[in-house]
DNA sequence: CGACTTCTTGAACCGAGTCAAGAAGGGTGG
DNA sequence: CCACCCTTCTTGACTCGGTTCAAGAAGTCG
């Protein structure tokens, strides 16, 4: 009931998908067909569920349409990290060679929807013109897109203050969902746990606590149930230096 | 004066980048033929200075064949964070499509040899059979080795204590000099100062140093000058949970 | 042999973690 | 629709890993 309606692209289970790609590099009709054909079936994993391990290699590329899930590594001691949180519109196995970001476990945060992707990496001989190598431009560039949201991933973890790492990641969040007309100006919808948000940014439950609470003080932000508004995004952005990924088209919205 | 003579393959300028290539993919001895002609013509950058910047983007793709360097980040005020320590065989600004990794900046942290890598990417019509394929699998494992040390980094910066990140880093490098031939045993040239390495491992210098000690003191490593011996490599492996990137063959030595 | 960088150490400080316990939400079944 | 349970959030008190500041020692290089 949040997000806004889309605009001349019909309400689709791959909306997400198609806004994705497009940002990415213009779709072609014949093209965006192509995508909103890989949504004629599509999968459910309930919150908590694996998406992806490992085993799955490269063999099951897919989309996330619907739901959260993110990329993350257990240490033996329990201790977990989150590389990437995948919102809808993000790929899941996508990759054209070997790559350990395609490789990784794949942790569903909330009840999660794919659709498979593999239709998009084989050449469909019964039509006209070669659509293979415009998909594998647009998925160089989603995998472009993920290897830099990882670089900031690193300074974040390496380089930034508790305060700073919440900071660019709201910001980095509110960018990535307008992208798929998620985000109404500066509120969007964020379904995760404190714990999930430690695990990502590296820090305790307990901390990701206290620099919410000071960005609420603060009045940066505003807080209700999984509803995020940033209510001073000019700041936070000074706070964090965040800048989104260049190379990568600013989002609508 | 400290590495072990090279078995069975002259030495060249080259060597570094030939045992890494060849411990990625094994090389026929046409295609090394090909990789040692690159070394025909090669490049120097004293210490401290740009290696490859943004501009660069991928139009210069080149092996480091001597010496160390970093891709980093700096922050507007000052703070640094290094993604990727590179040593001799690594590459900087090789990819197949626009890749962040490929583009960020890129430091010489001693004095630093390097050779072109162009002549990799394009297909020699002058000989006889499809070399191109070849080499793309062997950059494509290249990059993927790169993208597993991208990870194992954000794990030690996100959920390793400073003990447990200077383990795991010294397990990596002395891994990765291993498959150039560089490493004896578990003694290996590290030339990098103290603040490097708190760069890599996002800690202040004075805790690196304090870090080191204890190592020392503990008798897990040995450090005289830049060289490092790793006295108990199964303690450290333990104390880091340290596992060599998979997929890709163990080295030799 | 200087001059500069790098290393080392101590002391004080502080950002973030840990422990603990209570409050607030959110589902689920009766 | 409420009661219950379990997860998540919140807060305080204390601890600790890691930072900062500072100053002297040891390398290193021209």
């Amino acid at each position: 009931m949040i997000a806004k309606p889309m605009f001349q692209m019909q309400t689709s289970i791959m909306s997400p998908v198609l806004r994705r790609l497009n940002a990415l590099s213009p779709l072609t009709p014949q093209h965006a067909r192509r995508v909103e054909a890989l949504g004629f079936k599509s999968d459910t994993i309930a919150a908590g569920g694996c998406v992806a391990g490992p085993q799955d290699g490269l063999s099951r590329p897919r989309f996330l349409v619907g739901g959260w899930a993110c990329r993350q590594r257990v240490l033996p001691d329990g201790r977990r990290q989150i590389f990437s949180l995948l919102s809808p519109g993000d790929s899941i196995g996508l990759a054209f060679s070997p790559r350990p970001l395609a490789m990784v476990d794949v942790f569903a945060l909330t009840r999660v929807t794919l659709v498979s992707a593999d239709a998009l990496l084989v050449d469909p001989i019964d039509e006209i013109g070669p659509p293979q190598p415009v998909f594998a431009d647009i998925i160089n560039r989603a995998l472009g897109l993920d290897e830099a949201l990882l670089l900031d991933h690193v300074v974040r973890l390496g380089r930034h203050t508790a305060y700073e790492r919440m900071a660019h990641l709201l910001l980095e969040l509110r960018w990535r969902l307008s992208m798929i007309g998620q985000v109404d100006a500066y509120r969007f919808t964020m379904p995760l746990t404190q714990e999930i948000l430690a695990d990502v940014l590296g820090l305790s439950i307990v901390h990701v606590n206290r620099t919410l609470q000071q960005l609420r003080r603060e009045r940066l932000i505003e807080l209700a149930g999984s509803q995020v508004t940033l209510l001073e995004p000019g700041a936070l952005i000074d706070i964090a230096d965040y800048r989104p990924p260049l190379e990568f088209a600013a989002a609508s919205d």
